[in-house]
DNA sequence: TAGATTGTTAATCGATTAACAATC
DNA sequence: TAGATTGTTAATCGATTAACAATC
């Protein structure tokens, strides 16, 4: 309920808070105090009571915290309380493994839509939803209300698209291009950059190399 | 050649660097500085001049830095210069888009197999190399001196199948499993969570629709 | 040499951890 | 009430930015 800005230093640990205590709920476990929940997912007790009081007070002194609750509170505040229409833009590969992936249905991420500007592509079916022609775009999202676009497209490409995109009303871009958005105000944007990810293993693994061969 | 530990705030920034730095140099631009740099990616010249430093001095005063020697340089930290043979373990829809991406192959991962436990997907193909059942893994990633498995299986079975192929000599794992997985010392994961990311995003969004009713 | 720009030290900012008073 | 554990303030740590001397 507070206006102070949340770094995204926490905002980027919420999900990991959210998949154990799912888990603890799933276990029946009522309870839990930040000191255990800190052994279970190494960090310091003192960083999740300060993150979790970013948000207002979930716990209750000398008790601890209710899982059950705490669960749903991060559910909200992770926005995961409603539902969000999204589309996918680019069937390749990459773009019908995404729309085949069930568990984001699970947590109200609805897949309405596939688009590909490959004819052969066009007319194919991705779990249930057929594959459009980028020409198509535009009148889909303002007759389907989607909020989230996927964008599982070449770079070159991915710039015009978002554009594209985000002049129709599309709120949020899931960026999986290997390339920089640089969009209005009030669009967010996620990057999932995919080799940057295999190049961060790759300098881990060089380094342990040579620190193992300097002794 | 420091060997002071490197953050791994500056770790993930380098493949940053990185494309910048290539983009520049297909272009034909010669030199560029910290200044100018800074005002195309969107950071401060001194943060790009402090990364660098660490690992030692790439520029020149009064010149600023060769773009196609520091390219070259970054490629050299991040184990770009050597070939990295890779697996990937679980060929569902992720997996099979993983390898069939064919711009790792340009930066030296190279995809030598393909495993699943589904007996329906064994014998099919993904991109000429073809799925072979679980029970040949051992004696595959020996056989083939395999650096690299990427981990696409449910979370179910993730922590089962990261301590086989740990205890197989693999020396890193690219985790698309929804699950922490707790490695011996020495052992390289980097962790790509999708429906994290998606989470992060779907909270920018609900955080900026509240900012946007308040005023 | 004069101008430009790095490499590096110092200052600032923000995030994490520690400590403890508040309170269930 | 006594014990436990939060919520929150204060202390520490680390990362980013600013400043400038070194030097090409």
């Amino acid at each position: 309920m507070e206006d102070k800005e949340i770094s995204q230093a926490v905002i980027s640990r919420l999900p990991r808070y959210f998949r154990y205590l799912g888990e603890l709920r799933d276990e029946g476990v009522e309870r839990i105090s930040s000191q255990e929940l800190s052994e279970l997912m190494h960090v310091t007790a003192s960083q999740i009571r300060q993150d979790f009081n970013n948000f207002g007070g979930f716990g209750q002194q000398g008790y601890g915290y209710n899982v059950d609750y705490l669960y749903h509170e991060i559910a909200k505040i992770l926005g995961l309380n409603q539902t969000h229409s999204f589309i996918i833009v680019g069937a390749g590969n990459l773009g019908r493994a995404l729309g085949n992936y069930l568990n984001f249905e699970r947590r109200g991420f609805l897949f309405k839509g596939i688009f590909d500007e490959n004819p052969d592509l066009v007319g194919t079916s991705v779990r249930g939803v057929c594959v459009k022609p980028m020409e198509e775009l535009e009148q889909f999202i303002h007759e389907n209300d989607i909020e989230i676009a996927v964008l599982t497209i070449p770079k070159t490409g991915a710039i015009a698209v978002a554009d594209r995109l985000v002049n129709n009303g599309i709120r949020a871009i899931w960026n999986f291009a290997h390339v920089d958005l640089s969009l209005p105000e009030g669009i967010q944007v996620e990057n999932v950059h995919l080799s940057d990810s295999l190049m961060k293993l790759s300098y881990n693994i060089t380094k342990f190399s040579k620190e193992k061969n300097q002794g």
